[in-house]
DNA sequence: TCAGATACGGTACTCCATGTACCTTAAAGA
DNA sequence: TCTTTAAGGTACATGGAGTACCGTATCTGA
């Protein structure tokens, strides 16, 4: 669509090009993720769905990996704010539920595919670690370092592999199990049975 | 190869057949795992190798994902006697060792690579689950258990989920970092940052 | 306004892998 | 020996990745 000199959008052209095709890809791919998952998502069905050709495809993106993650990216929301509860126990659960909603959407479901299939493709594995930086130590860090700062916690407790040990256990739950979603009591017993005994411990 | 009637083994039929065609298609199949890993795996190459067709493969194996998993089975070894070295650490460590070592190895490559595959095959992640029960809660259970008699760690640690943490944290270091093999300092730091502490702070 | 450059649509192709079909023939067993 | 079973050989149907080529709609700049 291209807006005409009244500021209104009009019909525009019957072909689309650049960005206008790209998003319409974009979301046909999206589509086609959510419905069969990255294995069965093929250039052929994308670009079937988008209403092009698979040249139009191929032009943008190198191969189906690179489209996968590009649609991948599409779905990551923008960075949250931080929880901020006052207590280190509602701000970690916070952040695993969190997580949680994140890895069962279809999002989760996505990024799952893409992280199996990265296996063989380092460039891939690459990029998804870079986008996943969001399950990095950043932010369980801040909200780490935030109870150490209120006495919650011991500062011994400020260790990356300390901080980031509760959502490391989500994710092998949905590793291992093959749920769909993990339930709420769970991730309250990686929070009460695991984290917090383990930063109270390290004093 | 059949035993002659004096007992000498002879040259035999020239069409093998039975368990020993078995045998041969599993060691070619394992032989492409271990040169292009699971995503390289094709059934023509290992009949090809094994020296018989497709034909052989189907009629044993239903498809792709279950002669992969056949010929992971082959890899595994046997049962360990559990490390039993008089202190929680040591144990700990040495099961820590044992699972990074298996990681690490083609079996290890394997597995991953089965892992990845069998998020659309419900049936291959039931069944990869139970084979890889040796990193379920057992052993590590029984290990915690004999450093609660001797008093090195409280009973309430005694969890299934307290118990495993070392070894999941292992593995999702495969995960998301595609390292080879994980150093022993990062094993040292698992167990020293966060599983004795654990352990000893449940108390 | 018009010419040239760009990139989309359509189609056809190569390559390669999975899985199946069918037939011939070697081996095992009664 | 005769029958049954399973291996070998080959061809094929199916389907997806990725490439090539051409005509043409759209954009841009003179």
């Amino acid at each position: 669509m291209v807006d005409d000199p009244t500021g209104r959008p009009r019909s525009g052209p019957t072909r689309r090009r650049g960005a206008d095709l790209e998003q319409a890809i974009l979301r046909a791919a999206l589509d086609e993720l959510a419905e069969t998952g990255y294995a069965g998502l093929t250039m052929d069905r994308v670009a079937k769905r988008a209403g092009t050709n698979k040249n139009a495809i191929y032009r943008r993106w190198t191969n189906r990996a690179a489209l996968g993650l590009a649609a991948y990216r599409e779905l990551v929301v923008a960075d949250q704010e931080l929880p901020d509860t006052g207590e280190l126990r509602g701000d970690v659960l916070e952040l695993l539920r969190r997580a949680n909603r994140h890895l069962s959407s279809p999002a989760g479901d996505i990024l799952r595919s893409l992280l199996g299939s990265a296996r063989d493709d380092p460039q891939l594995l690459e990029q998804l670690r870079e986008q996943t930086a969001d399950a990095g130590s950043g932010t369980w860090l801040t909200v780490l370092g935030r109870a150490v700062a209120r006495g919650e916690a011991p500062p011994e407790a400020l260790h990356p592999r300390v901080a980031t040990v509760a959502v490391v256990l989500l994710r092998n739950e949905y590793i291992t199990r093959g749920t769909p979603t993990v339930p709420d009591g769970v991730l309250a017993e990686i929070v009460d049975e695991v984290y917090l005994p383990l930063v109270r411990g390290r004093g």
